[in-house]
Formats: structure tokens, C-alpha cells, sequence
DNA sequence: ATGCCCGGAGCGTCCGGA
């Protein structure tokens, strides 16, 4: 079994001891991480390594920055950046060969609010990746992507989705878009295994969000027509959203048969 | 309708995050 995990983890340094126990905890071989919000050179490369993993990273100070991590594999990197959007300077998205997988690891823009420059940024940004996605998916290997979409992509991934109508994370375009990448080829790992329940992968900070279960299932795994079949078991670590000084996301995670 | 939390930048108070 080969279990890959993605996490955004709202600051790699300040949440460095949550992400090294649950690392321990949990064992994943692949893990894709978001929201690093460090510098390429401020990665804790050493810690990681002592924890038993490999790591490539794509930095930038203060926002965003992403980063695949690997226990036995070595990472060949692909990309670092979509292609198109020239003057677009996020790190927001690393793409690498990790054993005989195509890991894509990215952090779509919030886009909120909208209307506005951020939410049309949103939309660009996703029609880069929905070109991309097609590119990777005629190759016909086995891909992952995986990573905070900042989008839910049903009322069922959402606490409470009459407040979220105008949201960016659930405004109709981006639940299309969603929806079109799943027409393309993709399948949704957590959804496809567990089609009624609530699954949440996000709790925020505000009003007792995580103590009243107010959540937003934002982290997804989308799987190319090759892994589909090798799917075994998908979930998320919702307790190390409890844990201090814990991220606002949880680790999601799926195993696929070797 | 608003602030509620958290952290960064940088020094007062704002901004992004979702």
C-alpha cells in the first residue's frame, strides 16, 4: 500500500512540531503540503529529514509556498508553476515524479471576496490547471492531484451552505469547475469512497468553528483513470485539528494498492 | 451587520486567510 497525504499547514515553521508528530503518527509515504508561508531558504530541511523524509519545496516569504515530501522514494521534479500566467509569481503549485506517480501538489487562491480582482485570479488560475490537468491525464499515467482546492465542491461539503452562496469557496462557477475536471477524467478520492457522508478537512479559527463542527471539506485528491482502480482507503485526521497550535486544516489522506 | 482567531509585517494597525 502506498499512502499519500496532503495538509496545508498555515505555516510550516510556527506548526513544525505538530506536522513532525503527526508525520510520526501517521507514517505516509507521499505527503503534499500547502501554505509553507516561508522563504525557499527558511524550509526546515534538517527537522524534516531527521523525521525520515525527503523533501522538495517551492518557497515565497510571508504567503502561499508548497512542498512534496517522500519516506522511501526518491522526488524527480516536473514543474514548479502552471503553465501560462507569466507574471504570476505564487507558489502555488510542484509537480514530481515520486516512484512511478505523478504528484501534483496545489494551493488554489481563496478568491474571496466577490466579486473582484482575487475571485477573477481564482478563475484564472483554475483554467490554467483545467488545461494542465488535460495535458497530464493524456499521458495516460498514473496521476495525483492533490491539494487545498479552496473549493467545496457540494451543499454536502459544507456546514452550513446557505451562508456560503457568495462565497468564493462555493460560488457556482467554482463548483462547475469542480465538477468539469471530474468530466475530464478525475475522481474525487474521499467522495468516491464515501458518497453521503459529511466530510470535513477545515475548521477555522473564528467562533468555536472547530468545537461546533462548523466545517468545510477544502482539501481533495484527484485521481487520473490509471489509480482509480488502485484506490483502497481515503480519510482525514480530523483530531490533529485539535491538537495546540494546530493548523486550521486537517491531514487528509488514501491508500492505493502498490 | 459585525467581530470573532491567528500570524506577519513592523511598530500602529492593517491585511490575508476561508
Amino acid at each position: 500500500m502506498i499512502k499519500i497525504a496532503t495538509y496545508n499547514i498555515n505555516n510550516i515553521n510556527k506548526r513544525l512540531p505538530v506536522l513532525l508528530r503527526w508525520l510520526l503518527e501517521s507514517r505516509p509515504d507521499i505527503v503534499c503540503l500547502q501554505e509553507l508561508k516561508a522563504e525557499q531558504g527558511r524550509f526546515p530541511e534538517a527537522a524534516i529529514a531527521k523525521a525520515g523524509y525527503q523533501a522538495l519545496w517551492h518557497g515565497q516569504k510571508t504567503w502561499n509556498g508548497v512542498a512534496i515530501l517522500s519516506r522511501t522514494e526518491p522526488i524527480q521534479e516536473l514543474r514548479r508553476k502552471l503553465p501560462g500566467g507569466r507574471n504570476d509569481v505564487q507558489s502555488r503549485y510542484l509537480e514530481a515524479i515520486v516512484g512511478k506517480i505523478v504528484i501534483a501538489c496545489l494551493y488554489a487562491p481563496n478568491g474571496n471576496p466577490y466579486p473582484g480582482p482575487k475571485f477573477s485570479y481564482k478563475l484564472q488560475w483554475y483554467k490554467r490547471l483545467q488545461a494542465h490537468a488535460k495535458t497530464l491525464l493524456a499521458h495516460e499515467v498514473p496521476v495525483v492531484l492533490a491539494g487545498d482546492f479552496n473549493i467545496m465542491p457540494t451543499e454536502l461539503d459544507c456546514y452550513k451552505p446557505g451562508k456560503y452562496i457568495d462565497d468564493a469557496l462555493f460560488r457556482i462557477e467554482m463548483r462547475q469547475v469542480f465538477a468539469r475536471l471530474q468530466q475530464q477524467g478525475w475522481t474525487d478520492a474521499l467522495r468516491h469512497r464515501y458518497p453521503r457522508q459529511v466530510i470535513y478537512t477545515f475548521w477555522d479559527y473564528l467562533r468555536q468553528a472547530w468545537e461546533r463542527n462548523a466545517g468545510l471539506r477544502l482539501d481533495h485528491f484527484l485521481l487520473s483513470p490509471q489509480l482509480r482502480p488502485r484506490l483502497r482507503k481515503a480519510g482525514v485526521d480530523t483530531h490533529v485539528r485539535g491538537w495546540e497550535q494546530a493548523s486550521d486544516h486537517a491531514p487528509t489522506w488514501i491508500e492505493l494498492k502498490a
